[in-house]
DNA sequence: CTAGCAATGGATAACGTTTTCCGTTACGCT
DNA sequence: AGCGTAACGGAAAACGTTATCCATTGCTAG
């Protein structure tokens, strides 16, 4: 690969006049036409490409942002790093992108090695498993790296001192389960989540309060996993039991299909039979018409990567301050599965 | 953050010390055991972290794999991605990820940003789009970089001059039709792809020869699309003809799912009504028991990861050898939807 | 007794940039 | 004429590592 002092020495300049040629200041300190001319040719001719590395290192900053995702598998956090990925892109960014499986452990190996690569900073797709072991220790490093400095945003609720944006999810599933009842039905059960995971735990909030309100009777088959699978299993003990509710609302869209797919081939009609609903919007619900929230996924990956880009850029703001942007739930159910 | 140099100053060595203690080299340069431990201490309490940046620029190799996928949010691709950063972690390398949208263009673009990041080789998750207009100008450029010493590998059929691993995407088509055969279908019907991408139509080819060696009809609404809602399309356009076929071979799960998704909401009973098969083996059709060409994506990635990390790695082959490895479709078909 | 070698540690030159600090002009103004 | 000031261009010091060469010690083999 050329370098600048190739390019230099082929057009008979410094060094320091490539450099502001070819990567970006020669608005700060002029260059003749000329040279300018003569360097991009040398640079042309020699093939030259910018050492991003050595710039990297120069400026103490990589054009990266890291991502740590709880499951690069679920659509829900797909959506997300393709959201934090495009808006980077705009800046000149790139994401390096590691899948933590929901493991607190590996989410701070990640983390490390992601800081070892001098990323501009980190996001965090998915939220905590709170009273997961490694949880408490993950939550002291970033901490501390955020003090130090580093750039960190978290995508979900998260016990971090960190720039955090987040869905409300209690008022998501809350909105979702008082359009099920706006349908008129009242029999509701509702499926998924983890233990420990904040977001599941409050759409599972957010739907008893709805319940609650409405003198529903509620039931919760919660905390028995955010994928297809889990969901399947889930919907196969329901339809053991004695009777199918009018409706399920489950706590994402994979959970969601996971149903979808139990009914469907347990001969069920949707929605005659059983009315379901999911949360996210993703594009794993969208050929079955699901009913699910739509969640602006990809919005907020692009906000948290725009956050990360642009703080302290060209601006003078040397500690970039943590916020926390909580996002209404604006959207209203769509779908075909009510 | 803390650098060598501190560390070496607090511990009282030199940095040449320090950086053989704290990272590699002890084996080809002994330091003695007090030594050892006193600069370890000096890094804990500091809180060193090494910056692989610096060490990119010094070693002209970061331990970074590049990853171009066609389609992020289809599994297929997840699934290689999620191979290749599992098997790159091993070997201690992290990867960027870059969506390409199926766009030559696009991946021209990444490929240059790529390399700016002095990545130790590029990854491609997805097959040529063959006459798209950017297609050859991208392999000019790869090949440019593939003969400069950069490790590229292509992760299915590709016009480039470098490493390939790839299915025998004709032959996996080739023995599920003949798997539907088998089971007695004699109208099967072959739906998905896209004009030009070349596993796509390798599928195409295999589903012909062998249907054209049972002499049975070949029906193919190809080049409709690889994703759900294609394949919904697809399925639509099929019900509303005069006559349903006994079976329904998909160019891989995605699309497969988007027909399951139609007929079931139809009223179709699967299989009874008709078979559905796809290709892939991905976790999107799992849940739904579709039966299937089960694929070693992950392993695929592994394999390109691991060769990547290790080519050239302490080995002393300056330019590692391009090869192309074809994977034989060992696996047998499975599922439900048969 | 001494050449030679293993063990250990240090200095220092890169790696490819960016950026600050200094020249040198040439020009416009008093 | 004198001088401030733009407009240019270059030299060189970093950024944090690694690796190559040297220097010192304490041995052991001849």
């Amino acid at each position: 690969m050329a370098t600048l002092r190739e390019i230099a020495e082929l057009a008979s300049v410094s060094v320091a006049t490539a450099s502001r040629v070819l990567n970006g200041s020669a608005e700060k300190h002029p260059v003749s036409q000329d040279v300018r001319a003569s360097v991009r040719a040398a640079a042309d001719t020699l093939g030259y490409t910018p050492s991003a590395t050595a710039q990297a290192l120069k400026q103490q900053r990589s054009k990266i942002i890291g991502v740590i995702a709880s499951d690069i598998l679920d659509p829900y956090f797909a959506e997300m790093t393709r959201g934090i990925e495009i808006e980077a892109a705009k800046f000149g960014y790139v994401t390096i992108l590691a899948n933590a499986n929901r493991d607190p452990e590996q989410e701070r190996t990640k983390f490390r090695v992601l800081r070892e690569h001098q990323v501009s900073g980190i996001v965090f797709c998915g939220s905590d498993i709170e009273g997961s072991p490694g949880t408490a220790q993950l939550a002291r490093e970033v901490n501390l790296a955020v003090r130090a400095g580093t750039r960190v945003v978290a995508l979900a609720p998260r016990g971090f001192d960190s720039t955090k944006i987040v869905i409300d999810n209690a008022a998501t599933a809350y909105e979702l389960t008082q359009y099920m009842l706006s349908l008129g039905h009242r029999k509701i059960a509702f499926i998924g989540g983890i233990p420990g995971l904040s977001a599941a735990e409050q759409r599972i909030v957010g739907y008893r309060d709805a319940m609650f309100e409405a003198q529903a009777p509620a039931q919760v088959l919660g905390l028995t996993g955010m994928s297809q699978e889990s969901g399947k299993r889930a919907a196969e003990e329901l339809t053991a039991s004695t009777q199918l509710p009018d409706a399920i609302v489950c706590t994402n869209d994979e959970v969601a299909v996971g149903v979808l797919a139990h009914l469907w081939t347990a001969g069920y009609k949707i929605p005659e039979d059983v009315s379901v609903a999911g949360i996210g919007g993703t594009r794993g619900g969208a050929v079955f018409g699901l009913t699910t929230m739509t969640l602006p996924l990809v919005e907020l990956g692009g906000l948290a990567a725009r956050y990360i880009a642009t703080a302290g850029g060209s601006s003078d703001v040397p500690a970039p301050p943590s916020f926390e942007l909580h996002i209404g739930s604006t959207s209203a159910p769509r779908g075909q599965s009510d």
